[in-house]
DNA sequence: TTACAATAGTTGCATTGACAACTATAGAAG
DNA sequence: CTTCTATAGTTGTCAATGCAACTATTGTAA
C-alpha cells in the first residue's frame, strides 16, 4: 500500500532523466553519422541538411533567411556553412537583380552528386542506427512524441527529407 | 489497392525525418534551458551536468575519467568544463597520495549551494517543455524508446539525477 | 635497475558556431 | 526627393570543444 507512494520516483527525475537520454541519442548517434559522412561524402552534418533543404524547395532557388529558418542554427552559422559549400563548389550564391538585399542560393551539379551520395551514406547509417533496432511502428511512435515535443515549444516544421 | 503500395514513404526517409526531428528537439529546448540556466543559476549546462555526476556519486569522489565516461564529450572536453568550475570555486581538484596519475574531483559547499539552486532552475524549465506536454506515460514511452536506442548503439547508460 | 608499455590527464591547435555590430538595400513617411 | 526604419545578410570577436601530441605516473619485463 505504502510501497506505491514512497517508490514513486518525483515525476521531474524522470523528466530530467528522459531529457538526459535524449541528448545522449542526440550526441552518441550523431557522432558517428558525422564521422561516416565526413569520411564517405566529405561533408559535415550541417552542410548534408542544408543540401537536403535545397533539393527539397528544388523547384525555386531559396534564401538564406529561408534557408535559416529551416535549421536549427543562427543566421551568421549558415553564412557559414554556406561559404564553406561555396568554397567546395556544391553550391551557388546569387543576388538577383529585383531585389538586391537578398541571396539566392542553388545546387551546383557537382552539388547534387555530393548530395547523392551523402544521400547512399546517411541512408545506410540511419538505418543501421535506426532502423535496424526501432520496429517500422516504433519509429512512428518517435516521430510522434518529437513532434508533440516540438509543437508544443513552437518549433515544429516537418523535417521532409525529399528523394533519399 | 495500389494507393497503399504507391504512397508507402520509403522507412528511410521516415528514419531520416525521425533522426532529423530529435535533433530538432535537442536544439530548441536545450538552448531554452541553457539560457534559463545561465541566467538563473550562471551555469553552462555541461557544468550543471558534471556537477550533477559529483553528486550522484556522493559517497566516493569521481575521478576525471570517471566523469568523462558520464558525459557526452571528449576527455579534454571534460578538462576544460572542471577548469572552468575550479576557476569558479564549485569544485575542487585533488591528486591522492596512493595513485598520483589520478585526479579526484569533489563538490565544494559553494557548488552545493549553485547546484541546488540548478535544480530549481532544470525542474522548473524541464516541467514547462517537457511535463507540461506529454503525459507521464509519454515521457515513459520516450525514455523507453531511448534507451532502446542507446542500448543497441552500445551508449546505454541511466541517465541517474539524484535528489533533485 | 633500467627500459618499455600502458594509463591519466592536460595542452596546443584548429574548427565550429553564437552574438552583436556592421553594410547594404528596400520600403515608408514626411 | 530626402529621411527614417526595417529587412537581409555578412563579419569581427569570442567561447566551447575535438583531436592529436604531450607530460607525468604506474606497472611490467629483461
Amino acid at each position: 500500500m505504502s510501497e506505491l507512494k514512497v517508490k514513486a520516483p518525483a515525476p521531474s527525475q524522470d523528466q530530467v532523466s528522459a531529457w538526459i537520454n535524449l541528448r545522449q541519442a542526440g550526441h552518441v548517434i550523431q557522432n558517428r553519422l558525422e564521422e561516416r559522412l565526413q569520411k564517405e561524402a566529405d561533408l559535415s552534418w550541417a552542410e548534408f541538411e542544408l543540401l537536403m533543404r535545397l533539393r527539397v524547395s528544388a523547384a525555386h532557388p531559396l534564401q538564406m533567411s529561408e534557408i535559416a529558418a529551416q535549421l536549427v542554427g543562427s543566421p551568421s552559422g549558415t553564412t557559414r556553412i554556406a561559404d564553406r559549400l561555396v568554397r567546395d563548389g556544391l553550391i551557388v550564391r546569387e543576388t538577383p537583380r529585383e531585389n538586391r538585399r537578398i541571396v539566392r542560393v542553388q545546387l551546383t551539379d557537382r552539388g547534387r552528386e555530393v548530395l547523392s551520395k551523402a544521400d547512399e551514406v546517411i541512408k545506410t547509417n540511419v538505418q543501421e542506427v535506426l532502423g535496424d533496432h526501432l520496429t517500422e511502428t516504433e519509429v512512428t511512435e518517435l516521430r510522434a512524441l518529437l513532434r508533440k515535443l516540438l509543437e508544443s515549444n513552437g518549433a515544429w516544421q516537418d523535417a521532409r527529407c525529399a528523394p533519399l
